[in-house]
DNA sequence: GTCTATACTTCGATAGAC
DNA sequence: GTCTATCGAAGTATAGAC
């Protein structure tokens, strides 16, 4: 056994100092120019602490994704736990951050066993969450099973939800106003109302 | 003015090697680890000969990009020509080397303006040559624009053709067969035969 | 058109003092 | 836990001989 290099605490200050700088880093100049120099500095630290932080830069990409993860996976099931619709499912789909950093770390994965890992855990995760709402938000407008199962609904809005955000992000914009507009209307005349009549307390 | 440096001439067999090194490196081991010394070697030459066929790396990607996309918008629009169905737009987007190049050129396009352009121009060319087989297959199966606009249901079809593929590179299957049948056999019902009866002689 | 040689930068990682 | 110092490897790019 070798004897090891030393390793900071996992939940020292200084390492989320760390992690929150590469995550800023991956979202704004993209993965392949993170490095630990360039974390130090954007973090005002020395850049030998991301090595005494993270064996390896893979480990700090990890722990980057993990966390974030984490935290938006928290955020879906709250929403989910309330209201369960198609309309918020769509809207869920929609933040432009979660577009980059899943270009990002698709990219990685193809290279990174870890990474590739964590990714493909948290969008099982990610999927099975959303996948018990749909069912609910289907059956509560009256959409058969038989005519429309609930994985093909998911992953129909999920991946034209990800094509819209990906070209807008590269400034293609071709058709997109009205597919969104067709999506909008559907689910109006699927959900005439976005509250359950005589329902649920919440808020 | 810089006395500027010489640069090779762009028929050159040599140059087309570099790219032919550089498509495969981007294929096999992402962008990020695509360098002018490993495109050197993967083709057999020194990796100065890259600086002397190419300004900049960057360059020589956009190259890259730019033969694939071309040969690829060339294939689909022969593909087009002929038959126009659904069933042909459907198993278009098949192609899992395609859905790699993307991932990679997408990430990129994020940091290279010069990727960029070239990535959003091919783009809208690809969804231009589309739409108008789009259409025309829909005008055929009988589904009027009204009920669903030819872009709308292009840009579902790309989606879930996207998620699909980008899934199935990271090992992610859930749902996936059932969608696929499901798209089947929506197909098949709209299209009961694969041939138009009396219809046109290219093969 | 291809070669050798080289300048200059930046990288990940480690050792050991404090 | 953070510092200084440093190693060795690899990167892009250029100059100039052949």
């Amino acid at each position: 056994m070798a004897p090891a290099r030393r390793i900071g605490a996992s939940d020292s200050k200084t390492r989320a100092r760390l992690v929150d700088a590469a995550e800023q880093l991956v979202l704004e100049e993209g993965h392949a120019s993170v490095t630990s120099r360039r974390v130090g500095s954007r973090a005002g630290l020395k850049h030998q602490l991301v090595h005494y932080y993270f064996q390896s830069m893979d480990d700090l990409f990890v722990e980057v994704f993990r966390r974030r993860a984490e935290e938006n996976l928290a955020r879906v099931e709250r929403i989910l736990a309330g209201e369960v619709n198609l309309r918020t499912l769509w809207e869920l789909n929609a933040d432009p951050g979660g577009t980059i950093f899943s270009i990002e770390f698709v990219a990685m994965a193809r290279h990174h066993k870890g990474i590739r890992a964590e990714v493909a855990r948290y969008a099982e995760r990610y999927r099975a969450a959303q996948l018990r709402a749909m069912a609910s938000a289907l059956e509560t407008s009256g959409v058969p099973a038989r005519q429309l199962p609930p994985v093909v609904a998911l992953l129909l809005m999920t991946g034209l939800s990800q094509v819209l955000s990906l070209e807008e992000a590269l400034g293609i914009k071709a058709g997109h106003t009205e597919t969104r507009s067709f999506v909008t209307t559907l689910i109006d005349g699927l959900e005439p109302d976005n509250r359950v009549p005589g329902g649920g307390g919440r808020q």
